[in-house]
RNA sequence: CGCGGGGUGGAGCAGUUCGGUAGCUCGUCGGGCUCAUAACCCGAAGGUCGCAGGUUCGAAUCCUGCCCCCGCAACCA
């Protein structure tokens, strides 16, 4: 019998950066569902990757002092690091610098621009010649350039569009069609009211702007869109092939079941991608599920904030089964998770250690004690059995059904609802007071089997989820994984299976007290390391710090022009939240001035005050203002400012040296 | 009025589609048990479901207005 064909992806991890535990939840996430579906009897293809161009990675990689490629090849293989070591079994790990997905996002923009579907365009605007760049009339100031305030001139550059709104129609009628394509459903109403509704504009594909990307062959001054080079990494990775000999795998598994994304790209999937598809005539995936977000203590993880968590910092402290079981327990379907270290460390401790890991411990220490570990089904059956041995056979239904939905969390909610059961099967029929009746013998025998099984089959359930774990507990039982077409039944465990001793728990429990010293290390251990990194890469970026040359000349500082200006007028910008215009008098001069400081100051407190000021900035335009100047700030580590004033009185417009 | 999500016992969440005794896990307190990882089992306390109106026999759930939090966007010269 043929198996059913199955495939998933995680979308390509984007090259930036080393992946914090948020973004390592969706692999996490997909590989529970790829094991899952394995173990139903699927021919899963699960395949994840890293997403490696664009104009950001070739910045990073200047600010590194290294090439661009030099740059993904490091991170990609830190994120394949982290992968492999959550124990992810992806069977294609894909890269959009593989050569063979490049040469096949050229083909694929060739036969689109040869069919019509991509037109060559223009991007057209006011250019500036000297600053080598475009703007549109509305940034214009005085019909001059922002940037430097010369002259500019109507320009246009060629640019190639995809004709997105020739396929709305067909999108949306796939979308009803296909109810389930979006899930969670909450999120479709918002692409079709956000989007499709007000009409699709053509989407630009091409860049000049920077150079790392693929190239158009035929233009090769351009550079293929960013997302329309990740998105078609779906189909290369399986093979496809735009001139129609397109590979065996990818007959098979084309189209997707399931591209599993973070719900802040799912514009992207659900639109972008499903048009790029039609246009090459291909059938849409089956689903895109847009997973929520996992927030440090109820904010994003971000680097700045400094609250970011790795999956390998997890790991060292509560290994990489409690890691997985925690984001994928408390992860909700559709709302934003919140994961701290004192959370992982209270749900380690009373699912992990105490429901799950010493109802193994007490079933297995009893069989050795009473029986040498020798499982035996006597036939003493009592009515109290009949509960336990149901809830076990409906189990796998229950989690399957979730498992379904991709409701993760709900599907181990049912299994750790059983464990619960099971750990009062024990109080209910009290196996050490059968155990001092030698006429008991039989019953006791029974009531262990009736653990063990039990403990067999949700550990089979849960093997998806936390494989490493379900291994250990299948080796003690003396038996392996049970397959999935057989958890229905109760019983299967053959008498004679031996249970065998072990010093170790499955899970520790853990105080937090030595959770908090653990990481507080790690923490140290970790920034010791990026400073003596720093210090030896002597351009050093990365950190929030601000960066200065090592040393400036006299010349150098004399370039800065900095007066004492007096705030003469001051008022909110409107329609933000950071900015005040002040209006400064520098002696004769008067000036507006725009501030990011709205956090720190009122506009009354602003007027009257002297402050320290740069006078020779060039303009610029914020929020449709033109701020010429700057007034000089002192920040601290959390970010609040300080306006620098001089110390007594002095005219405004007095010069600084 | 830029877009969106959220506010439910001490903590983390479910319930809101299609109104009808407010539920789960953790924590706390009391009890039981001793096979087991200070574990396990039983019980209890604790919530006017953000606020104010409205519809209804009845509202966490529907309608109106408001407050607060969080993302995104914008933006930090």
């Amino acid at each position: 019998m043929d198996k059913k064909p199955y495939y998933i992806t995680t979308a390509i991890t984007y090259t930036s950066g080393k992946p914090h535990i948020g973004n390592t939840y969706e692999i996490i996430l997909t590989d529970a569902i790829a094991r899952f579906k394995r173990n139903q009897g699927y021919d899963v293809r699960f395949q994840t990757g890293t997403d490696e161009h664009g104009q950001k990675i070739e910045e990073k990689a200047a600010a590194a002092g290294v090439s661009p490629k030099q740059f993904v090849d490091g991170v990609a293989k830190q994120i394949r690091d982290i992968w492999d070591l959550m124990n992810v079994s992806y069977d294609k790990f894909i890269r959009t610098t593989d050569e063979y997905h490049e040469r096949q996002v050229q083909k694929i923009f060739k036969k689109l621009y040869e069919q019509g579907d991509i037109y060559k365009g223009t991007y057209e605007g006011m250019y500036c010649t000297p600053c080598e760049s475009f703007w549109t009339p509305s940034q214009l100031i005085d019909g001059k350039c922002p940037d430097c305030g010369r002259e500019v001139k109507p320009a246009k550059e060629e640019a190639y569009f995809f004709r997105m709104s020739k396929y709305a129609d067909r999108l949306l009628q796939y979308y009803e069609e296909h109810p389930e394509f979006i899930t969670p459903v909450s999120r479709k109403n918002e692409m079709v009211n956000n989007f499709l509704k007000p009409g699709l504009q053509d989407l630009c594909v091409s860049r000049t702007s920077f150079k790392w990307g693929i190239p158009v062959d035929f233009a090769p001054k351009h550079v293929v869109y960013v997302w329309l080079d990740a998105l078609t990494n779906y189909i290369t990775g399986l093979g496809y092939d735009a001139d129609g000999n397109s590979d065996g795998l990818f007959k098979k598994y084309w189209p997707a079941d399931a591209h599993v994304i973070g719900k802040d790209i799912i514009r992207f999937h659900t639109i972008y991608w499903p048009i790029f598809l039609m246009a090459l005539g291909l059938p849409l995936p089956k689903r895109v599920f847009g997973h929520p977000w996992l927030l440090m203590d109820g904010s994003k993880m971000s680097k700045s904030r400094g609250n970011v968590i790795y999956a390998d910092e997890l790991v060292k402290v509560f290994g990489v089964d409690a890691v997985r079981y925690f984001v994928l327990n408390d992860m909700p379907f559709d709302n934003d998770g919140n994961i701290t270290w004192e959370l992982i460390n209270d749900r380690v401790n009373s699912d992990l250690a105490n429901t799950y890991g010493n109802l193994v411990s007490r079933t297995a220490a009893m069989s050795l004690k009473y029986f040498g570990g020798k499982l035996c089904d006597a036939g003493a059956y009592e009515p109290v059995d009949e509960e336990l041995k149901n809830m076990a056979a409906a189990l796998y239904a229950k989690v399957a059904a979730k498992m379904e939905e991709f409701k993760v969390s709900d599907a181990l909610g049912e299994i750790f609802t059983f464990l619960r059961r099971c750990n009062k099967y024990i109080d209910e029929t009290a196996p050490w007071i059968l155990a001092k009746d030698e006429a008991k013998h039989g019953r006791l025998s029974t009531v262990l089997y009736n653990l063990s099984e039990s403990i067999v089959i949700a550990t089979s359930l849960l093997e998806p989820f936390m494989p490493e774990t379900a291994e250990k507990v299948f080796l003690r039982f003396g038996t392996k994984r049970r397959a999935y077409g057989d958890l229905n039944a109760f019983g299967l465990l053959p008498n004679g299976t031996a249970v065998s001793p072990t010093e170790t728990h499955l899970f520790e429990r853990k105080n937090y007290k030595d959770v908090e010293a653990a990481y507080e290390a790690l923490h140290a251990e970790a920034a010791k390391a990026e400073n003596t990194q720093k210090q030896a890469n002597a351009p050093a970026k990365n950190g929030h710090a601000p960066e200065y040359p090592a040393e400036i000349s006299i010349d150098d500082f004399a370039k800065v022009k900095m007066q004492i200006a007096k705030i003469v007028a001051c008022e909110k910008v409107e329609k933000s939240d950071k900015l005040l215009k002040s209006t400064v008098k520098i002696g004769s001069e008067t000036r507006t001035v725009v501030s990011g400081i709205a956090k720190f100051y009122t506009p009354e407190e602003m007027v009257g005050k002297k402050v320290v000021m740069i006078t020779n900035l060039k303009p610029a335009k914020l929020r449709g203002i033109v701020s010429e100047g700057m007034i000089l700030c002192a920040e601290d580590a959390e970010g609040n400012l300080k306006l620098l004033a001089p110390e007594g009185d002095i005219e405004d417009g007095s010069g600084i040296f």
